[in-house]
DNA sequence: CTCTATTAGTTGCATATACAATGGTTGGTT
DNA sequence: AACCAACCATTGTATATGCAACTAATAGAG
């Protein structure tokens, strides 16, 4: 049931992050998708960067995610297309687009949050805050040993 | 650089698992293209479960890697253009795929595993045997939680 | 002022993923 | 034996991701 000796022993971190993540953003979709908000978890990420401070440049929403350029770029067609959102180009600068939300993508912000709450709370049950910060802290510091 | 406050006090964790998963994906991808072998770390995982026990189901393969039966028959068919792996059809039960390595599967297993080994090595450079595990445990109760 | 390096964003290509629906196959129940 | 439920795998469709190569625009060096 789960994978072998030396992954057992030594890489299961890794991949329990990787089935971690995965199993996150199912959960996440299944519960949007249950209660017909029409986005992803992914769409959600970017969404939350926007909801924070509207207007902002591609390159900056892929620095603040930590997703490639054309992640972003192919990320704002679909939120674009849902029309959550639209680009607008910059005069002062024309290789910029600002990307602003719509009445729809600032609508759904709340009912968003509170759908994502609900998952966190599941989530973290029976799990103390300290354990939590832990892990946290564990998590940045691999994150700083690959980058 | 970072997520909003919502997100930055509360739902950090989801959001750096998912950072950290992506990561270390990345990172073990670019370490096997490096070393040209011609692996993703998705196809990594499921060839670690057909090093551990050849010859298994896609079912059996769905469930140890926590992944869609779908999306198994597609890294198959990857792996299979790719050479790594063959299906052989069961003649006692003719629902099932039985999957093999083939010789250029089994060869690979040394050299992959040694990369894996150094990036982990990499990754958990500077962090306690103890703060791993501690962290580990977090992430199997948050598994548990939302499964 | 011009040429070049850098930056922002897109497109082509390959891979990965999940859900829904489908086609076969097996096995148990009557 | 016939039927139906459960099971294994695949296909259709939509989304997500990254690398490489590209276009367009700006900024900076000389």
């Amino acid at each position: 049931m789960q994978l072998i000796e030396f992954v057992k022993t030594n890489e299961l971190l890794s991949v329990l992050s990787g089935q971690l993540s995965a199993s996150l953003s199912r959960h996440l979709n299944r519960k949007f998708r249950a209660a017909e908000l029409e986005i992803t978890t992914e769409q959600w990420i970017v969404l939350v960067c926007l909801w924070n401070k509207d207007g902002q440049t591609q390159q900056s929403l892929s620095e603040q995610t930590s997703k490639d350029k054309t992640s972003i770029t192919r990320l704002l067609d679909t939120l674009s297309k849902h029309g959550l959102i639209e680009r607008h180009g910059d005069p002062a600068d024309r290789r910029i687009n600002k990307i602003h939300l719509t009445n729809k993508g600032h609508k759904m912000e709340e009912r968003a949050m509170q759908i994502v709450k609900e998952s966190f709370d599941q989530a973290v049950s029976g799990i103390t805050p300290k354990e939590l910060l832990d892990a946290k802290q564990v998590i940045v510091k691999l994150l700083n040993n690959i980058s």
